[in-house]
DNA sequence: CGGAGCATGGAGAGCGCTTTCCGAAGTGTT
DNA sequence: AACACTTCGGAAAGCGCTCTCCATGCTCCG
């Protein structure tokens, strides 16, 4: 017997479960068990449930629900920096790089369609980070998928000390029993050897990034490895910090210490756009004199002129799997610790 | 007297106030004045309770305080789509874009230090709008930043009917009493006009954005009016989606409608990035044979080769100033609805 | 010296929801 | 027809916190 009625206002206040119950004429536990879809209720009580929600124009309140569920249908992005950083210029540039987009969005692809919602956190200070375990052991959060930027980061130990369901992105610098999801860096950097002493470099350089980070070591690991299989035992190397006048800065180093240099290998694809600025400017022809191969295959890669020969890394695919990873990490706190490795491959465009 | 003990563990589960009450020797009303720096507690029981809480390891439950207090120190940045985009390439499309970045950076640069979290909410179809002013009328957010798609959204009426503090980024489409923060586009357009009929071109085309959204359609008002002053009453006009390839196939497109074409105003620089390529394609020098201006001022601006001539758009600047505005009106219910328009400038590079 | 006035801390009522625990009713078995 | 067994709905106990209300003890003034 559907009560048809109008609307029922519940005076200033929005509705509550209560409101419903009285309205349907039941009670606040029969509600709570229709909305939430429990087994067993009386498909007549059913009904008039749902038609009092649509009658009291009633929406569950996540929080007090929340609050006794201990689940909150969100997931905290962890960007984890270290201290120095912690005034703006770092952070924006950060987050103008394609790079956290693309984190971004392939968090988003999964999470959205389970209807998860994503909160953004940063922290700095060890402070922030005690505190955000803090919040997060009380289950602010149901999980956390961690970008951590510094070398040595102390917080994914912290979070799996905590027993918060947490993944990385990109594996930690210290052995730690968390999951993560990572790409494999040494394997893409020997890409990037393979095809500049494939296509015939004397010598080539390498533009790497700050080496106490995982990948960035990683990837001047296995350049440097791959190098020396092909017979080339030592590699020019500067280090920039993944921006793209660092990168710029550290070809004109390269070619003012080694002006024959006829190839390079820059470790992303931001720093990559600096060389071959550089390279221009000081009249060199990319490929033709000097052949550069990027890593990331990030917008910038097709962006760039000539086109970018660069190391594809499949960020987006790798962070939808970070979120997945998670989901089943929550829903099955038991899991063993795991993690998923990435294969690069190599995308040829005009640059090498 | 400070009662110097050791730790206190209260057994499985997370200490809570009522646990530090009780080691301190206080109620839970004291306790939790002194945590939240309520006036007129004895010196004494201060010292105690926080004594107790060092020993207790509490951290207050978020959640608890927010169901009580309606504040969740929580701000929602909502992307609103339209229901057609609802597949993942647009998104991930729309997240790599710097755009998105440039605004997450701005307005945790205020956040961050105001100790708020940024949630972030994706919404496309008409249910997903319903539940979200839903869920944000019970105080989900205290206020939401939204970042409107479409050309005609029905969100921020929606919110604004529902009473949620709100700011936009870019103007409503439609007249709607909301908060917003936005750029003169129409003079930033003008600006370019004036630059490249300034610099002798005789046959200035543009690529504009998709005409429905604000930020376009104030874009080609803008530059129209202008050129018209010029006395060019009339410009070829091509568009775009404002992605790279779009740009492209609108230049190229151009080019054959107008072979002598000598100048072109884009609507962002990602599609003026592919305009450069296909003037590359095409034979065309730039800025020789065609002259080429931006918009946005981003990353993508110095990355290009030549470095684009572009139109400076503050967007960091402009999302912090809509979290400030935000934070406001969150303070203060009662503020009247208030936009604040930047200016943009022309920043001259290589392009035009 | 008595009572008004104030500073202080405790008891307890919620915030809105889920879920356990029960009793009442319904179903099937011997 | 009596029993065990299942199904179903309601009462009520929290989840952890804030904050109003009230009782207490003290100061101060006439």
């Amino acid at each position: 017997m559907t009560t048809t009625g109008g609307r029922v206002p519940v005076g200033e206040r929005l509705p509550t479960l209560e409101d419903v119950a009285r309205v349907a004429g039941v009670s606040r536990a029969t509600a709570s068990r229709v909305i939430n879809g429990i087994r067993n209720v009386d498909p007549q009580l059913h009904e008039l449930v749902w038609d009092a929600v649509g009658r009291t124009g009633y929406v569950p309140n996540r929080l007090a629900r929340s609050l006794v569920t201990r689940r909150t249908g969100t997931i905290a992005l962890v960007v984890s920096d270290s201290e120095s950083h912690d005034d703006d210029p770092f952070m924006s540039r950060f987050f103008a790089d394609p790079y956290f987009g693309r984190v971004v969005g392939g968090l988003m692809s999964v999470l959205r369609t389970a209807g998860i919602q994503l909160a953004l956190q940063i922290v700095g200070t060890e402070e922030q980070r005690t505190r955000l375990v803090g919040d997060l052991r009380h289950g602010q959060a149901d999980g956390v998928v961690v970008l951590s930027l510094p070398g040595h980061d102390p917080l994914p130990r912290m979070l799996t000390d905590a027993g918060v369901p947490a993944v990385m992105i990109g594996r930690p610098a210290d052995p730690v029993p968390i999951n993560y999801v990572d790409l494999a860096n040494d394997t893409g950097a020997a890409l990037a050897a393979d095809h500049l002493v494939g296509r015939g470099c004397r010598l080539v350089g390498m533009i790497a990034g700050p080496a106490d980070v995982p990948a960035s070591s990683d990837r001047i690991a296995g350049f440097r490895r791959s190098m020396a299989r092909h017979g080339h035992a030592w590699v020019p190397q500067v280090s920039g910090n993944f921006t793209q006048e660092s990168g710029e800065s550290a070809m004109r180093t390269l070619l003012t210490d080694h002006p024959e240099i006829d190839g390079v290998f820059v470790a992303n694809d931001l720093m990559a756009l600096g060389a071959l600025l550089a390279l221009r400017d000081a009249g060199r022809e990319v490929p033709g004199d000097v052949a550069v191969v990027g890593f990331d295959d990030s917008s910038a890669a097709t962006a760039a002129n000539p086109a970018l020969t660069t190391v594809r890394h499949p960020l987006e695919d790798m962070a939808a799997e970070a979120a997945r990873l998670l989901m089943a990490r929550i829903d099955d706190p038991a899991m063993r610790v795991s993690s998923v490795i990435y294969e690069p491959s190599l995308v040829r465009r005009q640059s090498a």
